[in-house]
DNA sequence: CGCGCCCTGTACCAATCAGTACAATTGTAC
DNA sequence: GTACAATTGTACTGATTGGTACAGGGCGCG
């Protein structure tokens, strides 16, 4: 019968969206269905191995996000304080002022993390180590900056649940705030 | 069939541990009746509503807990230092150095947010105005207070996703006493 | 024009879901 | 001891779950 989407590519940011929305669990394979327009037989096309190669998928295309806009930018060489507010701005702009979920962290926190211990931990892990590493090129001890990025990381995620919890858009920017001065005092 | 459990109250921290391992959804009644030791009937004869009532009483129970062992204090006259010292050691033994998770963040982050919204705010708005309250008592101005208290607060959740997804303990240790010294420099 | 391969909708599957009904059994009050 | 009510296991419901099977339709390549 045709078709309709040249490869899965396109439907991986629609199912991201369906998991924030309604958690891995929550995302029925009907609720799937109906926000990508693909019928089981397409689905099942693209994704032979079911919803667990549907999150992996999702959460490797979350990864190559960050991996492009944030990570690696982290990474290259140039003014730190440029770079923080640059990763403030690619944060604040990803999570929609709060209004969008962390899926990753959201995982973290369910039970689903069993199903995917590896790509949760490694965008942590890549994240944090990104932020530390740049701390240290901007002349802050290894420990120091080990210590701050984690920081960093757990304000945003916690930015994010607070955000949710009181539904208020202004709790997150204010946190993304604190986060990004904190930073800066340190260099 | 006689009776094994007096009251609903003494199942309500087997419920509680239950979502915590499984989610709200993840927690299907099977997985709660083998929890618990009670069957359908049981649960039903305590939760009438089902799931939905099951949930909202874990989450009073939380929230009376808190607001027990952590709210009330901080309400309570009292040298302020002690008082964030207090509630550091209450907040990492009741979430287990990290190895629990909080449900009411896990439900905020969660679509189950939208069955229990004034449950989850409210848990997490009293927190923030006690430990406010408090601060402003030791004489910071009210704007900075409330700032700081949110801090606090989104530092305990996000230590908690980051400690999970790292798998991690440290991460937890170390975030909760960075909140303990920020919320002590201000004083 | 025709062949063949990918794509896709539909029907179907066993398993499990939350929830209901009810009869059996117990503890308790008298 | 007896009656009553609360408690509980079991069987059952209809709906939905993730997943499979397959036949048919559309497109590219020759």
């Amino acid at each position: 019968m045709g078709k309709a989407v040249g490869d899965r590519g396109g439907v991986v940011p629609l199912l991201a969206e369906a998991f924030r929305e309604c958690g891995f669990e929550g995302a029925s394979l009907s609720v799937i269905s109906q926000r990508t327009g693909l019928g089981k037989g397409s689905l099942y096309n693209f994704f032979p191995g079911g919803k667990e190669e549907m999150g992996a998928a999702v959460l490797a295309a979350i990864d190559a996000w960050f991996e492009a806009e944030v990570f690696a930018p982290l990474r290259a060489a140039g003014d730190p304080r440029a770079a923080i507010t640059a990763m403030r701005a690619a944060v604040d702009a990803y999570f929609r002022s709060g209004r969008r979920v962390c899926l990753v962290g959201a995982f973290a926190l369910d039970n689903v993390r069993e199903r995917f211990p590896g790509q949760v931990r490694d965008y942590f892990a890549a994240w944090r180590d990104a932020l530390a590493g740049m701390l240290e090129r901007g002349g802050v001890a290894a420990p120091e900056a080990r210590e701050a990025a984690e920081d960093a990381l757990i304000q945003v995620q916690g930015a994010l649940v607070l955000c949710r919890a009181l539904d208020d858009p202004e709790v997150f920017t204010a946190g993304l705030a604190r986060m990004e001065q904190r930073l800066m005092t340190l260099l």
